[in-house]
DNA sequence: CACATAAGTGCTTTATAACACACCTTTGTT
DNA sequence: AACAAAGGTGTGTTATAAAGCACTTATGTG
């Protein structure tokens, strides 16, 4: 997943589970400011910072093999 | 994965692939200080630093749900 | 339209990731 | 043991993530 999936992924999940910003900030433990430059699609957060966010959505940080051609 | 996992899964991919940390940095454009440190379990790196290391490695950053009890 | 609620932005400070350099430790080989 | 190759660490500098505050856009509701 590139950067701009990763953004869409968090936005989508926490439209869906109908959380502001502000609330997620507060659960997680991050920044307001800090989730709002995420979303828009300006940061670069640190691992912890994702996971953070991650974590209160029920999502969660991984890594998994990049599929090549032909091994779609 | 939380972060313990993430650095065993580079470890051995790296391994896997018989790249030393030397070439890997090289090769991602990451520093090598910042490879071992992450390496070696110190580190937080940023979300780009992560996808710098792990594309080189065929692998990629994702997120995805967290498996529920019950809904293993 | 007026109002409320949520999301996005400019500015600033503080904490820390990224980095290079030099050095130490571990591991394996002869 | 001597040596080589890879991994790990201490220190200092620079770049930037994290954060709060105030303000500006949307977006929706009466």
């Amino acid at each position: 997943m590139h950067f701009d999936e990763l953004v869409k992924t968090i936005k989508e999940r926490r439209d869906t589970l109908q959380v502001t910003q502000e609330t997620l900030a507060q659960l997680s433990g991050v920044g307001l400011r800090t989730l709002k430059q995420f979303e828009s699609g300006r940061g670069n957060p640190t691992l912890q910072t994702m996971q953070k966010i991650a974590d209160v959505l029920g999502l969660e940080v991984s890594l998994k093999l990049k599929s090549m051609p032909g091994n779609k």
